[in-house]
DNA sequence: ACCTAAGCGAGACGGTACGTCACGTCTTCCT
DNA sequence: AGGAAGACGTGACGTACCGTCTCGCTTAGGT
């Protein structure tokens, strides 16, 4: 990396941060979730892994959640929005990738314990949703266009609403792929993925009409 | 009789563990939580609201973890299915009785925690499922029971898919009231419930046209 | 045996206490000071080790140092003044003993703890000179009218200095073989016995005398 | 110079221990000895008399044990062999100071505790020999030496004899205070010393002479 | 070419909680 | 009443991390 500041920083004297340091520690921590959990996962242990002195951590990160939500959230913007063509395919596509990486032990042992720790933190709740929930709604903003472009869905007429009904369809696909990764500890997989958009789609009642059907 | 004490009586000898004590503890251990939430709660600071020594509830229960399992596990055997007359009015209640348990501190701070822990912790994991999530289940299925009753849903042509089915609603159902109530972190009030039931009941693109239609 | 208590016992109502189970807890206290010392030796252990139980234990002795001090008490009631016709060699027949006895871990251990405990403990030490110091000052007397007996020694003028001498020669013979023993850890042997006896008896100048004579 | 760190310093990174703790430490347990005894010292009351974290101290000392040799050793570099012109006068006059070192509470409750100890732990005894006996030789050594200056005592014709001379005469004349304090729990006063040379120095029938001659 | 201020590694520090152990007491049932 | 069994409240253990602090050294921008 040519410049390791940005041209508006302060630029006081001094030896500037090392920027080969901050990655170096959150590849550390994902190492250490994967090895230790959240719970059994030391500052110092990272910071061993990191090649770096404990102060250097500190200096950088407030403690351990902050560092946690940080190193988890590079993980999730890797995510992307494929175009099959249709609707279901699209949401396939996108729930199939969001289940691929909870199911990476850094991600299910980091994620869900920041966001337990966020119920008393508010200030961790509002990192956990600037750096990583609400960068995802991009994803449901634009398969809804899409399929509004497609025909698929009707135009939006209130755009409160439409905003309520992203944050709905956001709890619900991100709860449902979370719930059953980590609490019926089950894969998120292909058959399973078919089965919830089903329903997704068009509702429990079509369910059982839909599966009578082919059969 | 041949014997005083009954045949599947194990070790009679010694004292016996005080019954009051169990009780106690799941107490403190929920108003712990309230207090100081998951992370900061110390089996110390438990055993001294109880009344009780350490060792006593090292005697009883592995470790932090088990023990907020057992103490969370609690809340949720209040839930109960009322009959309102109609599947969605019926969904609607259930739903807000567990809205409201998750709402509560020692829940939001402890349920999440443990799912966390269990990720890599497999005993863990099935202690929560057997001690929450599959003594729900009976809650979808009376529900369903009953919609079938009522003629409000087919009947199962199929028991194993029947099963899968009862799994997927689950998740669908717990996963996004949790991830309403903790990563959103908004209340899921009565509203949201009914945007949500919509949705569940008749797909995403039923959805609209409801709105659509009375509006 | 048919008759665990002895003829004169208060007996008053209710089942006597096992004679049997002083024996086998003082040997067991023997047995774990052998493999624990004295500092890891703990009374739960000598009680399992004796097929006692804990309570059972603490109805005969108020504690630790009690129980230790009459199990290795034991140890020196075998101590006697064999006559070998001359002073120095009576005195190298029970030094020798002594020394042997010194020797055994259950002795080493327990004897020198108690007595540091003792320090502070006033009835502990009342103990200790009852169960074990005074009670072989009886060598010291016997050896001393012996050797008056055989005109090695002179009689006594005065009582009173006489005691005096007693306890000085006691306290430099016992002292010289436990610091032997313990503190320079190297065994009390026959040679040493025999150099020891030459300063005890001729004193410090005669020694180098003594040396030089016979080579 | 070549360097701005003598040669002899080892790790030269990080933090340096804090001088003032070993002192404070040390004071904090011969206090802690005077108010408590051996065995209910503990290492955290320690710590907190030396206003000093439990951890530091576990990371200078293995345990209590050790720490208590070198507590106590302190106090017995104070030890020195007056120059009072005659044998008889030195030896007086450096056992009463041994005699006055042990009689203090510390050194009484803390000496025959490690000693004991050290019965079962080869690293204790070495320690023990090394910081608290061997150091004291010397002035076994420094006083022969003085005495043969005088002619007081004969030259040692064999370099290994008057060795063990050294050793056997330290074992006796430490063993006898020692026992004659901690056990007889009687002063090791100038009355009973005087006593006690007079047998080092002409041994048992020459003191009875003594006594007879002048009286 | 210096100066100076911050960054950096190392590691000691005062704390807090851990999970275990032994204590000495108690409660229960049995003999 | 004595005894075996074992749970109980208490308190110290020795360890592990915490987050802070002192060290001496490095590094780069400003002069």
């Amino acid at each position: 990396m040519q410049s390791s500041t940005p041209a508006g920083r302060a630029g006081r004297a001094g030896r500037p941060r090392s920027a080969a340091a901050n990655a170096a520690i959150l590849a550390a921590t994902r190492a250490a979730l994967v090895d230790l959990g959240w719970s059994k996962l030391t500052l110092g242990d990272v910071a061993t892994r990191a090649g770096v002195a404990k102060t250097t951590l500190y200096r950088r990160w407030a403690g351990k959640n902050e560092l946690v939500v940080d190193a988890v959230a590079e993980l999730f913007d890797e995510l992307e929005l494929p175009d099959r063509g249709c609707l279901a395919a699209d949401i396939e596509g996108v729930v199939l990738q969001f289940a691929a990486i909870l199911a990476r032990p850094e991600a299910k042992s980091g994620l869900m314990a920041v966001v337990a720790e966020s119920t008393r933190d508010d200030a961790l709740r509002e990192r956990i949703r600037t750096s990583i929930v609400e960068r995802q709604k991009r994803l449901v903003l634009e398969g809804r266009s899409r399929a509004q472009d497609r025909g698929e869905l009707p135009p939006e007429p209130d755009a409160a609403e439409a905003a309520r009904t992203v944050d709905l369809i956001f709890d619900v696909v991100a709860g449902a792929v979370v719930h059953r990764t980590l609490v019926s500890a089950e894969a998120a997989d292909e058959e399973w993925v078919r089965g919830f958009i089903r329903v997704l789609l068009t509702g429990l009642a079509g369910t059982e009409e839909d599966q009578a059907g082919p059969g």
